[in-house]
DNA sequence: ATATTAACCGGAGAACTCTCCACTTGATAT
DNA sequence: ATATCAAGTGGAGAGTTCTCCGGTTAATAT
């Protein structure tokens, strides 16, 4: 996971490197001025002035070009969770949801644009249903571990970790950006607010 | 709601009567055999014998398409979603519920790909975040309606309305194509497993 | 019967996504 | 230096979605 330049079999050819610089400027040159949703890779590609089967030669649709420019920000989050699951070690399960759930909203308000963009990709080509995307894949994992926690001693029951697996699925829809676009925007409801209604709906019990 | 045929203010010229029977049978035809995701407007076109124009001057999309071609069984769910609640009007709301979710997923095991059709729609183009869609929007109030019950005597609290919307919205996604596709195929949960998981989650409450 | 006209038809075409493949070029071995 | 060849390039083109609009036709009024 931590092989990002050099010690690589074959490094990058050195026009292939400059195309791939080209492709990530023109795309956040393009998503900045219109709004990601909007920004076609047929545009990008007209504006990094090379070929369309180059561009889609690097990035197979727009979800994948989106990941490769939120990589480092996303590798933040985690950072972020982690510190605060270490801080807050000693403290319920309920509240180092909440806290997990605080920054990733956070961060999607930050990054909301081309969140969007990761998660939107023609119903044909999506190869796994996105819950197994690296991003969300593993949120899952941590999300899992705090609800199994959750359960009390009787960790190691077959129904409280299906139980487990299954709700922090259903939490991760429930931060998917359509869903939470749609209480943003349908039910108006604020960042905080969204927090708020979703540690009572997924995890009430008290601290 | 209820206007059929006959009584409106103009009727449908009878060339376009046809028209639609032939993209009715078409449509069904070929989802029947390729399956509704597979099929593209332009095939159902060709295969109903008329130009694109025309059939999307009928139907803005496949989703609305899909819609039209649901729009008995839909009907009949709701038949069902209300008679379950009359009969068991005095059980707790938590039973209820499981009920309504029971219903519902039986008709998603019947008529999973012309849902998936509703639903899946090109980013642009979603007028609205489907949550407000036909079907989903009548579903939301009945939910919304057993999730205050829930609540006990305080169902004039804003707080709680606010939160039984919350829920109904969270369940709906749960119930979407999507996220219950996962749970199937990924998960490789059975419908009554599913069922099962959501009770677990949205509604523990024993009965 | 005839005229009127709103509804309807169909196909051209603009935009897109994504694939294929003949051709070019940079890195490596000799 | 030169040959080699995988990696890289670009554009044609297949297949879609959806819009536009000139021409057609069925229903209605006269």
């Amino acid at each position: 996971m931590d092989d990002k330049e050099e010690a690589a079999p074959r490094p990058e050819r050195r026009d292939a490197a400059e195309n791939r610089q080209r492709i990530l400027g023109a795309a956040l040159r393009l998503f900045d001025r219109h709004g990601a949703g909007q920004v076609s890779m047929n545009q990008i590609a007209t504006e990094a002035q090379i070929g369309p089967g180059t561009l889609y030669r690097r990035y197979r649709n727009k979800s994948e070009l989106c990941l490769d420019l939120m990589k480092d920000n996303i590798v933040l989050l985690f950072d972020d969770i982690e510190a605060y699951l270490e801080t807050h070690r000693d403290g319920s399960p309920s509240l180092r949801l909440r806290g997990i759930v605080s920054l990733f909203v956070g961060f999607r308000e930050k990054k909301n644009q081309l969140l969007a963009g990761v998660e939107e990709s023609p119903p044909a080509n999506r190869t796994r249903p996105r819950a197994l995307s690296p991003l969300y894949g593993q949120l899952h994992e941590i999300l899992v571990a705090q609800f199994e926690e959750m359960s009390g001693s009787a960790q190691d029951n077959a129904a409280v970790q299906a139980n487990a697996v299954f709700k922090a699925d259903m939490l991760l829809v429930a931060l998917s950006s359509e869903s939470y676009a749609a209480q943003r925007d349908v039910r108006g409801l604020s960042p905080e607010e969204i927090v708020e209604q979703l540690g009572l709906t997924f995890f009430p019990e008290r601290d």
